[in-house]
DNA sequence: CTGCTTATAGAACATTGGTTTTATGTAATA
DNA sequence: TATTACATAAAACCAATGTTCTATAAGCAG
């Protein structure tokens, strides 16, 4: 296997285009379909390219299987249709969350990713995730290590549990979100827990948290 | 789209090799795939068949596409390729856990199910799902409604996270295990918690914790 | 019995889609 | 300059795969 590096843009694009047509379709895509979408002029073009990126080890191709595309990821095993959102950092009490620009389509190799439901794109668009550091957040029933899955609004109804930024603090932390009359109350999503309550100005509302992800080994 | 009913034995049999189909391959069976692996005769017949689960709503046909089968779920959405684990009951203090045998292979219609990740099956073979009840598991960091899988074991290694039946309290319970001489400790994870020192004789487990799944509306 | 619907068969047909063959251009190198 | 590796092209080829046509049976209502 080839070492990863250097690609050609065209060859990217190919696989770039291999990887979203697979997960709008659920199908991988013919050598025609990707010779159209990266309007490349032969398929024989696109047969070359394929073979590059099969020795390279980005994909598996089952031969005389039509759509026989199959991506593999970085341990080489056959990643399926389910979509992926980025780790873009880690949250923790006193560690602001890093900028994300909602534009950056940086390229998918720099942050690692955790696989997703499809439903929740479905129904939130895009999202983000993030790290869990240290168990500051155990009041909101998330361990060290955890994953929360969050989709970036910068407003929240009473009762969905928010990523929240405390200016003054300077601390983010995961909380269910009241707004009472001039005042916040952050509660914790763990009941034996006590609020916190702070004035409006105080609080920043940087996402919701979509869901949250824990494995064991 | 018609009712999802009184499915003849044969249609009922094409449905499910496509669905185990598309897990394992990750693209959908061809019309030839499905005639041999349901031993039937002719094409035209899968086509018949084919035409008639479109239209009851099970699945959806790509014309002038290969392979262009897709899998609808109960809402008419397309599914996706990720595996899917049964939820066979739920778990809360002092209620047993449902009995399941790893060979019933009854129809996967009768429970819900919840998408995992991949890579879960891969590592751990075959798992199943509990729905959690009411908040006695809030100790290890487990809320009301979150659903755990499981991977149905007998014996667990120290600091695992497993479904622990005691049986004199008559209570199933999740919690990290410690074989510790003649007794076992269990460790809730939540750090700010008290572990729950009892005999080995008195603890048997019924499996461990692979991960939580938890949404938020 | 007749006609209608459902289901099965066998074979041919038509399109999709992977592969191959031959040719050309470009950049690095001896 | 000649050589070689890499990348691109155009066209043809043919295997994979969806579709259609025609025929046959079984069950069932009229």
């Amino acid at each position: 296997m080839a070492p990863r590096k250097k690609m050609p843009e065209r060859r990217r694009r190919i696989l770039e285009f291999i990887q979203e047509f697979y997960f709008e379709n659920g199908i991988p895509p013919t050598v025609r379909d990707i010779q159209q979408a990266c309007e490349i002029s032969s398929t024989s073009v696109v047969d070359y390219n394929l073979r590059q990126l099969e020795e390279a080890g980005y994909l598996n191709r089952r031969r005389e299987v039509a759509r026989g595309i199959e991506l593999l990821d970085r341990e080489g095993e056959p990643v399926s249709s389910a979509p992926r959102v980025q780790i873009v950092g880690s949250i923790a009490a006193g560690q602001p969350i890093p900028v994300f620009s909602s534009e950056s389509s940086a390229s998918s190799e720099e942050f690692d990713t955790v696989e997703i439901s499809p439903d929740l794109p479905r129904r939130h668009g895009k999202l983000f995730a993030l790290t869990v550091n240290g168990t500051s957040m155990i009041d909101a029933l998330i361990d060290d290590g955890d994953v929360v899955v969050i989709k970036p609004v910068h407003e929240a109804t009473n009762g969905e549990m928010v990523v929240a930024w405390l200016k003054d603090e300077e601390e983010a932390t995961l909380k269910k979100f009241y707004h009472e009359g001039d005042r916040v109350r952050l509660q914790p999503a763990n009941s034996t827990m006590s609020p916190i309550y702070c004035s409006t100005d105080n609080v920043e509302v940087r996402g919701k948290v979509v869901t949250v992800l824990r494995k064991f080994s």
